[in-house]
RNA sequence: CGGGGCGUAGUAUACCGGUAGUACGUCUGCUUUGGGAGCAGAUAGACCGAGUUCGAUUCUCGGCGCCCCGACCA
């Protein structure tokens, strides 16, 4: 697109009450806007980026054989009284309408998916299965912070699925921490993130958690480095040992939950009635596992780990554009205008996502913004590079530049 | 929820018991155009409420909001 038509704007400082680095520069690039402590707008930079990170996850858990559906976020009352978190969970945010009736925020929807899933599940042979959403859940935090890591109203991908058996859930749950891993390699942050062991509760001896490992996170992770896994602060206190190959060598960090796996076993389905008949015709309660990732915190994470003092830096895979085309005195200079705008034309010919800076600006304030901005390629059109006869090309991560010609710059996006 | 800090133009800040100055932004015009450019002009502000006072943006109290530490975060 062009950036002439681009609404947002940049900012040279960010707001003095700002700590957070995702919050300082996302708000200072125009990604997002804070409505109020732990509630933002996502600008069309932001949402841009929030979408690819939900494509992706999107992918591979169509892949890992999910469907998506799309569960509301009133849920009445009686539900949640029915598995007693009406009163246990304490951020829950309860509302009241004008006829007294009284209904939940989801903060998550094991009270919507397993009373749902009771219509369509009676025999074995409707089994194994898995469904998932993305949906903004409310959670009454009572200190919001870090910027967007940690907010009361957040869009998560929530998946759960639905099995005969432990082994069977055991079975799906090992695939899904292959199918995360993944995620978080595409998201770009797969470098510093580890599968950490956490607490499982009741039911199960450990959940999972997915930790990237950066000093804005809030929790204490020991990784071990023999076998790139991690453990949080719940069990080393327990057994002071990697639980995978009993290595007592830990490093301690500080890391962000991106990501977390549950086996729920039958904990909303006996109280729901959640059951099937098996192959004996025996009455069973279905055995379920969830799954969830906090989208808005990939983004801050994303930011966190990989932005500089210049600015965002986007990883390919969920970059806003793919290319920022910087022209400079195409304003005036009508060859430089025509030479931008016939590169831009032909790349947006070939599917390639460009955002165009066309603006009249000195260039000076166009790469301030650009490198804010994080666009991972800047192409810059101007007299010098007219004269070159080719395009100037910058990595926005090493900040590696090179003259290329107009078909280097298009074959790097042709298959 | 306990503790701490802070609320002044869109943003960042300054001064002051006598109604507020600067920079950036924004708007107009001209000059510029390779690292947030220059000149001229314009625009725009004391979170809310109560109290003290002749007079409160300034002092006091309360509320609300924001940030930080802690607790909490299946």
């Amino acid at each position: 697109m062009k950036q002439s038509q681009l609404f947002t704007k940049t900012r040279k400082e960010a707001p003095s009450d700002e700590v957070a680095k995702n919050a300082k520069l996302l708000i200072r690039a125009g990604f997002v806007d804070k409505l109020q402590a732990g509630v933002y707008t996502y600008l069309p930079l932001g949402l841009r980026v929030l979408k690819k990170i939900e494509n992706i996850i999107r992918e591979e858990m169509n892949k890992a054989g999910g469907q998506e559906i799309l569960m509301p976020s009133l849920h009445p009352k009686e539900l949640w009284q029915t598995t007693g978190r009406w009163d246990t969970m304490d951020d829950l945010y309860k509302v009241k309408d004008s006829s007294g009736r009284e209904n939940a925020l989801g903060p998550t929807h094991e009270e919507v998916v397993v009373p749902l899933m009771k219509q369509f599940i009676s025999s074995y042979r409707n089994l194994p299965f898995s469904a998932y959403q993305f949906q903004n859940k409310f959670r009454m935090e009572l200190r919001a912070k870090s910027g967007i890591l940690r907010g009361r109203e957040f869009l998560m991908k929530d998946m759960y699925s639905f099995h005969e058996d432990e082994a069977d859930l055991t079975r799906f749950y090992e695939a899904m921490k292959g199918v995360y891993a993944r995620v978080f390699e595409r998201a770009g942050i797969g470098a510093v993130t580890y599968l950490t062991f956490a607490s499982g509760g009741s039911f199960a001896k450990y959940s999972h958690e997915f930790q990237t490992v950066t000093p804005a996170g809030e929790d204490t992770i020991y990784v071990c480095d023999t076998c790139r896994v991690a453990v949080n602060k719940e069990i080393i206190e327990e057994q002071n040992t990697c639980p995978s190959c009993g290595n007592k060598d830990l490093r301690k960090e500080t890391a962000i939950e991106v990501g977390n796996i549950f086996e729920l076993k039958t904990r909303f389905s006996e109280p729901f009635k959640l059951t099937y008949k098996n192959k004996e015709g025996k009455e069973q309660a279905v055995v379920m596992g969830c799954y969830g990732i906090g989208l808005g915190r990939i983004l801050g994470t994303v930011v966190e780990v990989l932005g500089d003092d210049n600015g965002l830096v986007w990883p390919k895979e969920i970059a806003p554009f793919a290319m920022h085309l910087v022209e400079l005195g195409g304003s005036k200079d009508a060859a430089v205008r025509k030479e931008a705008e016939s590169l831009y034309v032909e790349l947006v010919a070939l599917g390639v996502e460009v955002l165009w800076d066309d603006r009249d600006m000195p260039g000076g304030a166009k790469f301030a913004e650009s490198d804010l901005m994080g666009i991972p390629v800047r192409v810059v059109v101007s007299q010098k590079t007219l004269e070159a006869g080719k395009f100037e090309v910058r990595e926005r991560t090493s900040g590696k530049v090179e003259m290329q010609t107009r078909a280097d710059v298009l074959g790097a996006y042709i298959q």
